[in-house]
DNA sequence: TACACTCAGATATGCCAGTG
DNA sequence: CACTGGCATATCTGAGTGTA
């Protein structure tokens, strides 16, 4: 773990830091927004308002459990009473309902609007994910009206936390978001220190999910499950178990990425969230690209199995890049897709965006902020609007168009580093595998290298 | 010696989309 | 809603080089 005298501005320090930074008083910096006088460790964790994340152990596990708090911040807000007239509330001072570490007292006379507002919803939620998954045939005709309802709660009950801290907000609160995110902090770490006392280990956690490895001294999961709902009073559930899973690291940095993860379930289906093919804006080639190469993965029981499958994983990159090579994408599958935030007089900087947004104005064609672009690059380099990308709408019916191969290839060679990173293949690793005229080499460097494993990988 | 220029690397900023 | 991450671009900095 980083030392405290080691943080730097920027830097993020995870829960347990803080936490022991309190526990030691430590003086520690913290971001840069963070004012001068937010010095004390104690009074940081007051003025930090976010959630709590554990740093992602980076590489490929097994035997990898998911849990995850039902609704965490509302159903802490219906708990405990959250909400603007009762945190703080005049009527009683000497409440002894208080919050953890930063003892604001909360109302004990009533309950406060929020909880009231939100109680209802989270048990309407619960019931409708209920029928999701009940395999009850009175249901399975509105099976999908179910899931979108529960979905469309869930973000319902998600932003609402949002709201609390939103300055404009009517019922907005700073110091409701303080309480509800040391309540959450507290559940996730005894949540963590619950199932290392039963032999998991804590792999990653992130505000309202925890990913635990189990042994084989640890793999009653429902156990785990009750004693974690015995001891906080809020549900939670299992995710799912994994056959395998990969945390990736950053890219500024070889720390692991909160938000970036892909992994199979024991059902077989996956679990992939922050890659490039989750994200709207990358064109369908990268996408299917990353989509087959993870197809493969999936065919992988264990982690020794996906380690097998690697060099079957190179062959798609390869065989993508030399559709690109040769020219023979198919203009549709290489469309940027983004959305524009202002009008294009108000951009300082020549970027794709813009470049599009010109070539339709000159068109007659105005794009409003809000609005989508849909581009595809011709010359990334250039620094003339008409020559870096083409708009799409003015792409016609038969016309031969010259995308720009070494950018496609380097989104290609991206997002594929991105997947394969923990085993070893950096970007610069495939720039040279993909070469064409490569194929034997190819084999031999994979030999060579199923015995260099990354760093990642090595045994402790 | 003073100054201008180039280049590469580090750092900052703008923008967008992802996580919950 | 708050917050993080990634990419492209802009700006800064210091080393190296050329020229007057």
């Amino acid at each position: 773990m980083q030392t405290l005298s080691r943080v730097t501005p920027g830097t993020v320090i995870s829960a347990i830091q803080i936490a022991q930074a309190i526990r030691e008083n430590v003086l520690v910096r913290w971001k840069q927004n963070v004012p001068e006088d937010f010095k004390d460790a104690k009074t940081l964790f007051l003025a930090d308002r976010g959630g709590m994340i554990y740093e992602p152990k980076i590489g490929l596990h097994e035997n990898v459990v998911e849990i995850d708090f039902t609704s965490l911040y509302p159903a802490i807000m219906v708990r405990h009473n959250i909400s603007p007239e009762t945190v703080l509330c005049k009527c009683c001072a000497d409440s002894k309902h208080r919050a953890p570490i930063i003892d604001y007292h909360i109302c004990e006379r009533r309950i406060g609007l929020i909880p009231r507002v939100l109680e209802p919803l989270i048990n309407r939620r619960r019931e409708y994910k209920k029928r999701v998954k009940d395999k009850d045939k009175e249901y399975n005709d509105h099976r999908e009206i179910y899931e979108a309802r529960k979905k469309a709660l869930k973000w319902i009950l998600v932003t609402c936390f949002g709201y609390m801290g939103y300055r404009n907000a009517r019922f907005g609160r700073i110091e409701c978001h303080e309480v509800i995110n040391t309540y959450g902090r507290e559940l996730l770490l005894n949540t963590a220190r619950i199932a290392e006392d039963l032999g998991y280990e804590v792999l990653h956690g992130i505000v309202d999910s925890l990913w635990v490895k189990s042994s084989s001294n640890s793999n009653n999961h429902e156990k785990l499950c009750e004693k974690i709902f015995e001891q906080s009073g809020i549900s939670v559930e299992l995710e799912g178990i994994y056959k395998w899973i990969v945390f990736l690291p950053k890219r500024s940095d070889p720390t692991g990425a909160l938000n970036r993860y892909y992994g199979l379930f024991e059902n077989g289906e996956m679990k992939i969230r922050g890659l490039e093919l989750r994200r709207s804006d990358t064109p369908p080639l990268i996408r299917d690209a990353q989509m087959d190469m993870l197809k493969v993965m999936a065919r992988a029981n264990d982690a020794a199995e996906l380690q097998g499958r690697i060099p079957e994983v190179i062959e798609v990159v390869r065989g993508y890049a030399d559709m690109i090579a040769k020219g023979e994408c198919d203009l549709k599958d290489l469309v940027f897709t983004s959305v524009v935030s202002k009008d294009s007089e108000y951009y300082h900087q020549l970027n794709n965006n813009l470049a599009c947004m010109l070539q339709l104005k000159n068109e007659g064609l105005k794009v409003r902020p809000g609005e989508q672009v849909k581009y595809i690059i011709t010359d990334a380099e250039s620094k003339r609007y008409n020559r870096k990308v083409k708009a799409w709408q003015l792409v016609k019916g038969n016309v031969r168009l010259l995308y720009d191969k070494k950018k496609y290839l380097a989104y290609l060679v991206r997002a594929a580093g991105n997947i394969l990173a923990p085993f070893g293949y950096t970007e610069r690793k495939l720039t040279e595998i993909i070469k064409p005229g490569r194929q034997l080499t190819l084999i031999n460097s994979i030999q060579e290298r199923s015995y260099q494993l990354s760093p990642f990988l090595r045994p402790e």
